[in-house]
Formats: structure tokens, sequence, C-alpha cells
DNA sequence: ATGAGTGCAAAGGCTTTGCATTAGG
DNA sequence: CCTAATGCAAAGCCTTTGCACTCAT
């Protein structure tokens, strides 16, 4: 916890692994070369992956094993379980990594990518869920933004 | 879709029924009271409901029967399936009846309520959202904004 | 060697579907 | 009446879990 500076400054990727295998570390968890290898799925893809994109870009990967994996991961804090649709769950790397960002969904085929929007909008946004959130006493930790729309492949 | 204005004004609790049955006609479907109960369950709840609430609320209604009914509406425009967290998919109106807002999702018990924010901040956020879209060459149809937090219940 | 991690297969849990029955127009 | 809608039960599909084997420390 103290080893780490979560800003919305985003980890540099030749230190990914390094932090990864320090956040498993702090949890008793080894860093094999099965979690190595989904971390570096995740890392190239620069968007949220589903468990099939995640199992065909690691040769040799249970389908359980990335569950589990996954799971361990997110405990971790290193990785996301991201809600997009009701098909597969998609997982990404957490935002003390990649930064602070949000998703376009495609309503037509489900592809989803990842978008950033200027931090001042970030602010204001952020400004106005506080204030309506602790209006109805909820303590707010963070929000979830996705754009619903059509991809240029599916147009 | 000429009968209907969908601004961001919503529909008055008494108009419901009609406007429901006005949509399910549309597409060939009718109001049954099965569906009729659904609607009158959501309407009542100000907030989108999961099935077993749902099926709580509504006796004699087989949960077969409930996910039938809410596919319909859903493809009549009446309900949105809303994904919260990898529990239950959970239903609410469309906005069209509700007028637009956002969710309130409890990250320890599940709960979720409504929340509306300030349209200057609807429309701001609307505006950068479209300019990333469209960079990408996406063409957004709508954004989809929860709060993530612990509930009064919860802390 | 010694417990964690993995693979394979089976079980779980939400959701969908098949078929006979009921009800709406 | 006659087709759509419902109930019940079985099947589907993503995800989790049990158990034996393997690998890292």
């Amino acid at each position: 916890m103290a080893s780490t500076k979560t800003t919305h400054q985003h980890v540099e990727a030749a230190d990914i692994a390094h932090h990864v295998a320090t956040k498993l570390d702090e949890i008793g968890q080894r860093f094999t070369s099965g979690r190595r290898a989904i971390v570096e799925s995740l890392t190239g893809a620069k968007r949220p992956l589903s468990i099939p994109e995640i199992l065909e870009a690691t040769t040799g990967l249970a389908q359980s094993s990335a569950y589990r994996s996954l799971t361990v991961l997110e405990s971790a804090g290193v990785v996301v379980r991201v809600i997009t649709t009701d098909e597969w769950a998609r997982f990404e790397l957490s935002e003390d990594i990649t930064g602070h960002h949000h998703h376009m969904v495609c309503s037509v085929c489900g592809a989803v990518d990842d978008v950033r929007i200027p931090d001042s909008v970030e602010h204001e946004l952020d400004a106005a869920l506080m204030k309506v959130a602790s209006k109805a006493g909820f303590v707010m930790a963070h929000h979830r933004l996705d754009v619903v729309g059509v991809c240029k492949e599916c147009i």
C-alpha cells in the first residue's frame, strides 16, 4: 500500500511487470508464467478483453486457470472486471496502470475500446456526482462512464 | 415512432399504461395482465429491479414468463436491461418514460438507485463524449453513467 | 519436499427454450 | 375459435469448484 503511488499518472509499460509482481507479492501470490501471459495480453490490447480473447492470445492456458488467475489479479488490485453487456465478462488492467479512462461499446458487435475525456470535464462530472450522491447518503468511490453507439466496422 | 415524443420530459404516471400499450401494439404484442403487473412493479419501484424482486412483487408470475415478458417489453422500447454487476440483470422503464437519469450502485450490497445530475453537466459531458467518439469513427447513441460507492445502509 | 498453481471435468447459477395448457381478441 | 402468452421443466451458457498433477521455492 505504501510502495505504489496511485495518482492519475499511469505506470510505464516496461514497469508493469514489476508493478504487478509487487502487488501480487503484497497478497502472498506468485507471479507465474500464466499470470504473466495474461498481464501481457491485457497490456498489449489496450482495451478490455474477454476470456475467449485472452485464451486465444495465450496458448496452453486453461479456461479455469484464466478465470482463477484473473480473480487473483483482481484481488491484487491489478485487474478490473468490466461489465459491458450480458455476454462475457471483460478484464483490463487497473487504472493506476492504464490511467483513468472510459469505454466505447458498440451495440451491434459488442466491441469495446478505451476513450479519454478532458480532465476539466472529469472534474466537473465528479463534482456533480459527488453532490447528488452525498445528498442521498451515498459515499462515492468512483464513477463509471461508457459511450454506447456503433463502431466504424458496423456502420 | 410518430406518436410518442422522446424529449427529456417524462411520461406522467397515469399515462404509462397507455404509453406501454401503444408501444406493444406497434410491434404486434399484447398488453396482458402479466406484462401489466411487471410494468406496475417497475413504475412503483423508481429504480431498476432484479428478476427476484419483480417476482416477489408479482404473485403468480413464472420466472420464465418474467424473462420473456421483459424481453418483449425491451423490444417495444419500454424497458431497458441494466447491467450493474455480474449478479442478476436489472430492468427499468425506458428513459422516455422516466426521463434521463443515472444509477448509484452500492459496491457492498449491490443496491441500485436512480440519480440525476444538472442538464448543464449532461450537455458538457455529451459534447466531450461525442467529440472523442467521432474522432475514433464511432457514432454515439447515448452514454451510460454510474456512481459506484457505498450506500447509507452499508457504511 | 511441500504447498501453491494448473488442467480437466463436473457442478453451479442465471437465463433461455420446448411443449402442453390457458387466455386474450 | 385461434393464435399468442404462460407455466413448468429441461437445457444452455458463462463461471466456479473439486481433485489430482505439476511446478516453483
